[in-house]
RNA sequence: GCAGUUAUAGUACAGUCUGGUUAGUACUCGUGCUUGCCAAGUACGUGACCCGGGUUCAAAUCCCGGUAACUGCACCA
């Protein structure tokens, strides 16, 4: 299904929608979840810690979102994560500084350049507005992280723009008091803020978003000492170095040098597995070796996870070989000490992140589960059970002759073990498809021979079979089809 | 941020050009009847003109300004 399909499910069926929007102040960049959309994240957020965390040993934080101005002097964000912009005074149109330079009088200039350089690169060069030919204002600074000011005097902090820098900062005293070991994986789930120029497309370009990350510190010198590499070696991935995907096992993409060591081969490889549960197709996904120009400041290697969409190619997660990158920034910052014994070596540990869009993740999820039956005239969203929002829908056929009153009875007994829903009013088919466009993968229906013996039917979503079961086995088929894998 | 397009119930659309009665339709949603396992029928009901200003006797409709969404460009640690 397409953007425009799964944008109609989300409002209609309560996944998500813009926030604010009684009000016609409401900015771009903003979208909340409902109901619908909140199940979803929170099952979404349990299998990747099944599939993640707890495989592997990880251990979890969940830090401050507002965080202190050296935090983002050390990890360069102040300095880096803003983009050097000059803007048409005719026009208006803004472009960055450093591209529009190199583009027009092929004059080399880093981003981080101090910004008399622009102004005298584009005084010199008589470098104008290639829309209008306009004159430039002088060149500034745009930086994309939100200030907020603190306490009475508003002292300045800022909201983070990527959860990270708390697992970096609280990582030695986590090492200590946590018995870590190298390598260790620490994750969080949380939201992060960006000031988008641009947001777009509801979930994929957002300006406060959810973002779960795992930076894995390792020994520099260890990287392909990796004893689970056995448990993926043969998972298949698709890695893109080139103009095109190409598919391979985890033990491939590291003989060929496709992946750098071990280490990362096999954090790629348990990705895949993950999203593999996730029901999103991954004959359809890359991961996407950047270049030098489009990694992340900090990155040393980084591979794009990205999933095809009906919009096209759409990042998902972001891994990075952070090396030593924060630890000794912040090391030198704070002046405290970030080293950690590995055995019997003194090591500041390399860092490699998987950095995970959950958003887009869940829309990716919502396209690739929508399904036009066309066969029975209805949308059935088909995702994994255990990801369903709703795991039942508890349906009486009709509701006199006590047939609700039997209902409600076995919607009291299993609704704190499942996510069930409780339906009596409309014909039964509408209640049917209704249960489809939300996922839920079983529907119970109480009718006039469950009375006579205690049975009820269990109708399947996706292929809309039924079948007769006693009331006392509802709980373990239930338990069993509905279980994380 | 630039350009184009758009903005009417939960959703999708009509009406706007040419200002004028109670803003219409479909689906959805709620209640009753009926039927009794896949969006049926029937009756009743809830529910909307993006925000602000202007023009006018009168604005959903015309004008100006904002905001948001869509498409393209630019941007995307």
């Amino acid at each position: 299904m397409n953007y425009e399909e799964v944008m109609k499910l989300a409002l209609e069926r309560g996944f998500y929608f813009p926030s604010c929007e009684v009000y016609s102040d409401a900015n771009a960049g903003f979208w909340e979840y409902g109901p619908s959309g909140v199940g979803l994240k929170n099952k979404f957020l349990e299998l990747w810690r099944r599939e993640l965390i707890r495989r592997d040993g990880m251990m979890e934080i969940d830090g401050s979102q507002i965080m202190s101005k050296s935090v983002f002097e050390a990890s360069g964000h102040l300095g880096n994560f803003a983009d050097p912009i000059i803007k048409c005074t005719k026009c208006n149109s803004t472009f960055r500084a450093d591209r529009t330079i190199a583009e027009i009088a092929n004059i080399e200039i880093p981003e981080s350049a101090d910004l008399d350089e622009f102004d005298y690169a584009i005084k010199e060069n008589k470098i104008q507005c290639p829309k209008c030919k306009g004159d430039f204002s002088s060149t500034k600074k745009f930086n994309m992280m939100f200030k907020v000011g603190i306490g009475p005097q508003e002292e300045e902090a800022y909201l983070r723009p990527e959860t990270c820098q708390s697992i970096f900062v609280d990582f030695p005293r986590l090492f200590k008091t946590m018995r870590g070991k190298l390598p260790l994986g620490i994750a969080q789930v949380g939201k992060s803020f960006r000031n988008e120029i641009a947001p777009r497309q509801s979930l994929l370009r957002l300006r406060e978003f959810y973002q779960a990350e795992i930076e894995v510190f390792c020994n520099p010198n260890r990287l392909n000492e990796v004893e689970k590499f056995t448990e993926i070696e043969n998972t298949i991935i698709r890695v893109q170095t080139d103009a095109e995907p190409v598919t391979m096992t985890c033990k491939e993409a590291l003989e060929s040098g496709t992946v750098p060591n071990k280490f990362v081969a096999y954090y790629l490889g348990i990705l895949t597995e993950f999203y593999e549960k996730t029901g999103i197709d991954v004959t359809k996904s890359r991961f996407r070796k950047l270049g030098d120009k489009e990694k992340a400041f900090y990155a040393e290697v980084a591979f794009d996870f990205e999933v095809e969409t009906t919009i096209g190619w759409l990042e998902l997660v972001a891994c990075n070989y952070r090396s030593d990158y924060d630890l000794s920034s912040h090391a030198n910052k704070s002046k405290e000490k970030f080293e950690v014994m590995d055995n019997d070596e003194k090591v500041l540990p390399h860092v490699f992140e998987i950095s995970m869009g959950i958003d887009r993740s869940l829309y990716t999820i919502l396209e690739h589960s929508l399904k036009n039956d066309e066969e029975h005239e209805r949308m059935v969203l088909s995702l994994k059970p255990y990801l369903s929002p709703v795991h039942v829908g508890i349906l009486s056929l009709v509701k006199k002759d006590g047939l609700k009153e039997k209902t409600d009875e076995i919607f009291l007994n299993i609704k704190r073990k499942f996510d069930a829903f409780l339906d009596h009013s409309g014909a039964i088919g509408r209640r049917y498809r209704r249960l489809d466009e939300i996922g839920a993968p079983f529907a119970i229906t109480v009718d006039h021979q469950t009375l006579e013996d205690n049975t009820v039917t269990i109708r399947k979503r996706d292929s809309m079979e039924q079948s007769r079961v006693d009331i006392s086995k509802i709980d373990s088929i239930l338990l069993e089809s509905v279980a994380f894998p």
